[in-house]
DNA sequence: TTGCGCCTCCCCAGAAAAGGGGATTGAGGA
DNA sequence: TCCTCAATCCCCTTTTCTGGGGAGGCGCAA
């Protein structure tokens, strides 16, 4: 296949970055440089004067963050590929650049062969990220999605049980059906889940058990 | 630098794809295989009896699920790491095997090449990621991390707000102190927050609200 | 003007949940 | 053996929710 052409535009305030990189880019065929800039005020002028497939984006610039630029970015032309171009690997800016929308997220000392094969996924549809930046996003998943807190209120596995269905949104005489036991049993759980959990009703422990990840 | 050599075990079901992979690793410098296995039966055993750096782990197999696998090699192998290499590319799959413990996930149509580098990735700490299985990765972090769904139920602004007291597990009585509006106002928001979310109790709207991160 | 949606408040009857007891099994440990 | 604890079930009273109504005010748009 002959590749596309992508139109690649730039934000850093960097200047022999920037610079580096419109050379690396318009002399290698494939890609053409579009806008290069030395900060993201006035972000949707410089857009829409010369419209990128790819935008390349610095973290750290004067005047704003590169992940507030991100998000008005991805708010105005949701089509446009955001990869991040940074320094910074810790869990809270990724986390927020990618959740501002940016499709990817490099590191600068990415070397140049891998820096356009990185443009040209994301151009795809792809996330490329640099191999440490992946493991860290692999983390923050896990912690997401990590088990159930595991149990800091001693429930036994009956009232977990209970509790569970409970965040289901069935109601007591449910859960007994349910469980097949009877309806006073269950309400006899309810209150040691009660007290456990030093709260008073269905609807504060579905809230707890939830927000905690009891279950 | 002269790349250490890694030692590669397989779990796959598929015996075609076990040979190839064998050959592919075994007739490449800088690779070696360990164990090669058509299912995660006696995991530990299969395991302690050639210790791998890196295992290849297929999802769908006789017996016990890929998945399973990981959290049970990861639960007493931690420092092996897992790259899953299989056909499925949906977000639960991904998730679950990557909460599990895995490290990477590649897809089975990976040119050679590329699935070569993937391993070496994985051993030296990245985690590498087919294109399209890193763009999920990101959707599913952007879920998690990404602002409150909005509204698709078509909630009122003081709807949400009585919703939102609610998932902190206050009562009708307490939420109408907390909007300094009448006991009964907040019973007539409630009802139509239960006709607009389906549901028909505290209970069931607080469950429904954590879990599509309607607020 | 006439709707319509949103927010506000009210009443009533029936259902469900909470709070307070108490009681019986069976398993497992002291 | 005795004791504890999880799990099961029961009763009674009070409080809270639910479901069915209705109704007035306000702002906005057709």
């Amino acid at each position: 296949m002959s590749p596309t052409t992508i139109k690649v535009s730039i934000f850093d305030d960097h200047l022999p970055l920037r610079e580096a990189l419109s050379l690396l880019l318009n002399g290698t065929p494939g890609y053409q440089v579009g806008g290069v800039y030395g900060d993201p005020v006035n972000l949707s002028e410089k857009i829409e004067a010369n419209i990128p497939d790819v935008v390349l984006m610095d973290i750290s610039m004067p005047e704003k963050s590169g992940i507030e630029a991100v998000k008005e970015l991805k708010g105005l032309f949701p089509h446009i590929q955001v990869l991040m171009l940074t320094v910074f690997e810790d869990e809270e800016r990724i986390f927020q650049a990618l959740c501002a929308g940016a499709s990817g997220y490099m590191l600068k000392n990415t070397p140049p062969a891998q820096l356009l094969q990185a443009v040209r996924e994301v151009y795809e549809g792809g996330s490329p990220m640099s191999p440490s930046i992946a493991r860290k996003v692999l983390g923050l998943l896990q912690k997401f999605g990590g088990k159930p807190h595991s149990d800091p209120y001693n429930l036994t596995p009956r009232e977990t049980e209970v509790l569970s269905q409970l965040t289901r949104g069935l109601s007591t005489k449910m859960i007994a059906a349910e469980l097949e036991i009877s309806y006073e049993t269950v309400r006899s759980h309810l209150k040691t889940i009660y007290d456990k959990l030093h709260v008073a009703s269905m609807t504060e422990a579905v809230a707890k058990a939830l927000k905690e990840r009891l279950i």
